[in-house]
DNA sequence: GCCGTTTTCGGCCCGACTGTTTTCAGTCG
């Protein structure tokens, strides 16, 4: 049992509470104890093996909830899940994900109409059964059908990189508005997730009414979906919401704050507010109703005697315990990078020849890239053997040697398979001329979580290899990434002194944020590596850059902040952490 | 159901907008 499917059953014991209409407190709790799972680094099935004090050292695991967990381990089962399983359909819980439809709502269509499901909830609707129940009417039943096509379009969020070509679009557009006098966009965007659910953006101007006109001329916008004084909820052609809000300039930093988030963070910065006798909303900080602070962030947390946080912090996890103790990290930035280690050409599956690549990395500043192409067994890639790869070893010898670029160091590197049978994908001899060499699985991704382990730690103990590439063979929205012992696989790079690849690439970023701060916790330096298959995939690096900077991982936790002789020198030495 | 530099009980962030209401509940972020 892992992490994630405990954190699963808690979550819906949570909704499916919610829809009983208990206690919301209690709700809350189960959803707070779900995601302090799904966040934790170590395995929560050991820390149950090891007893509930040990569960209830984590923050949102009490007493109750440590004996279900333990239970959940040791049975497979919680018997209130089981209860309420019995009492709901499964199906029903899919009437949530309606826009407009809460938990209230849903279980009123439940009980009074006996709906189990969305074909239910469409039907009723259309025969009008729907706006005759207290609390409805036609508008309502109007609402539902229109939300009715988005539950059903498997909602799914935006890639960062895809929700940021809108963000800026948007801006460029609103910031034209001669009556804007500041914009930001706010939300899980500027926090800088995975993904985006939806865009908030933040505006100062005297003419709100002015501003809610033109964007709803901007030339991506399909529908206004409300617009009242200060705020406005657009729906995009690709069915992204954005939200705009129009605020006084005294308010700007308190409603960027408010609204950038998350919950979880806002939550605790309200509580300690009013701990203090202050109250803390989008407009401000006030102390009985006098505005003290709100027209920056860091006005607003300073009254709280807080530091400003990186958006990239703003999730409730351990920024208030830095914030107390050692202050925060000093986050990495692109510009801390000298090199990337991990890129194709035309010999595999790239698009650019070896000459574009490194004329494209050089331009770019780096210091040093290597070249990383397939082995063999990736066939499809058209995977290079030995004869091939000394080949290519010879170019980039050539290359540097030629002084064409004389502040760029070429590596010579390759991307060798990890077999389905165990083992490497070139020989030894071969392996042994590379400079650095990252190991990663293709095939066989199916296997059992003991087989894909054995294979991973193939690689750890290899000499020559340097790195493992993407570890969790994860592909955000796509596929289910391949079964493996994260923790473990942390602590055999810590003994066999390997480094752990974040890939860059957006739709990849392999090692979420509680991976790269678990690899950092264990002192396993993290290589941020792009992976690129033509020129342009040279400037993914900042996707994986916000990535680490979620983890709060500083320039050291990254191996490739530093020149390649420093770097050189962390492979093969074992962690002292 | 969790939690405690006021508390082991009584709190738990706060406001905008909508629709169905004649003063407010539900939903959302």
């Amino acid at each position: 049992m892992n992490n994630a499917q405990v954190a699963e059953a808690l979550e819906e014991i949570a909704d499916l509470l919610d829809f009983t209409g208990a206690n919301p407190f209690r709700v809350r709790a189960y959803r707070n104890g779900a995601r302090a799972v799904r966040d934790l680094a170590e395995h929560v099935s050991v820390l149950a093996g090891e007893g509930k004090a040990q569960l209830q050292q984590i923050p949102g695991i009490g007493a109750d909830l440590a004996d279900k967990i333990i239970g959940l381990v040791e049975t497979q089962e919680i018997p209130l899940l089981n209860e309420l399983r019995a009492q709901i359909p499964a199906s029903v819980l899919a009437l949530l994900r309606v826009p407009g439809l809460g938990s209230k709502k849903a279980a009123v269509l439940h009980k009074e109409l006996a709906i189990t499901n969305l074909a239910d909830l469409k039907d009723a609707c259309e025969a009008g059964r729907v706006r005759v129940l207290k609390g409805f009417g036609a508008k309502t039943e109007q609402t539902i059908l229109a939300g009715l096509e988005i539950a059903g379009a498997a909602e799914e969020r935006l890639l960062w990189a895809d929700a940021d070509v809108f963000a800026q679009e948007l801006l460029a557009w609103l910031q034209a508005d001669p009556t804007v006098e500041q914009i930001e966009a706010a939300g899980s965007y500027r926090r800088g997730r995975e993904t985006v659910g939806d865009l908030d953006l933040l505006v100062v101007s005297q003419q709100p009414p002015q501003v809610m006109d033109r964007l709803a001329l901007q030339q991506s916008v399909a529908q206004v979906l409300a617009r009242g004084d200060t705020k406005m909820s657009v729906r995009l052609r690709n069915g992204l919401q954005v939200d705009l809000r129009v605020v006084p300039a005294e308010s700007f930093g308190a409603a960027l704050q408010y609204f950038t988030g998350s919950k979880e963070h806002n939550v605790e910065i309200r509580s300690r507010a009013k701990a203090c006798g202050l109250k803390i909303n989008e407009y401000g900080v006030y102390r009985d109703d006098v505005y003290l602070a709100g027209r920056t962030e860091a006005d607003v947390y300073s009254t709280l005697a807080l530091p400003w946080f990186p958006p990239e912090l703003r999730e409730a996890r351990r920024e208030f315990e830095w914030a107390a103790g050692p202050g925060l990290p000093r986050l990495i930035t692109v510009n801390d990078l000298r090199g990337d280690l991990h890129m194709h050409t035309t010999a595999t599956d790239g698009q650019a020849t070896l000459r574009e690549m490194v004329a494209a990395a050089a331009a770019r500043g780096l210091e040093y890239i290597a070249i990383t192409d397939h082995s063999k067994r990736v066939s499809m890639a058209n995977g290079l053997d030995g004869p091939r790869l000394r080949e290519q070893w010879a170019a980039i010898d050539a290359l540097n040697r030629s002084g064409e670029f004389p502040t760029l160091t070429v590596l010579k590197g390759v991307e060798v398979d990890i077999l389905e049978r165990g083992g490497l994908d070139l020989p030894d001899d071969v392996l042994a001329e590379a400079d650095w060499v990252v190991a990663s699985i293709h095939y066989g991704q199916n296997q059992p979580r003991v087989q894909i382990m054995a294979r991973l730690f193939d690689a750890l103990r290899s000499p020559h290899v340097s790195a493992i590439a993407h570890p969790t063979g994860r592909l955000i929205n796509r596929r289910q990434p391949y079964d493996v012992d994260l923790p473990e696989l942390i602590r055999g790079a810590a003994e066999h002194g390997k480094l752990l690849e974040l890939n860059a690439n957006p739709m990849r970023l392999d090692l979420d944020d509680t991976a790269c701060a678990a690899a950092r916790d264990q002192g396993v330096p993290i290589v941020i590596s792009t992976d690129a298959h033509s020129v342009d995939g040279l400037l993914k690096m900042r996707y994986g850059v916000l990535q680490a900077r979620r983890a709060g991982l500083t320039p050291q936790a990254v191996a490739n902040t530093r020149g390649w002789n420093e770097l050189k020198g962390l492979i093969g030495r074992a962690s002292t952490a």
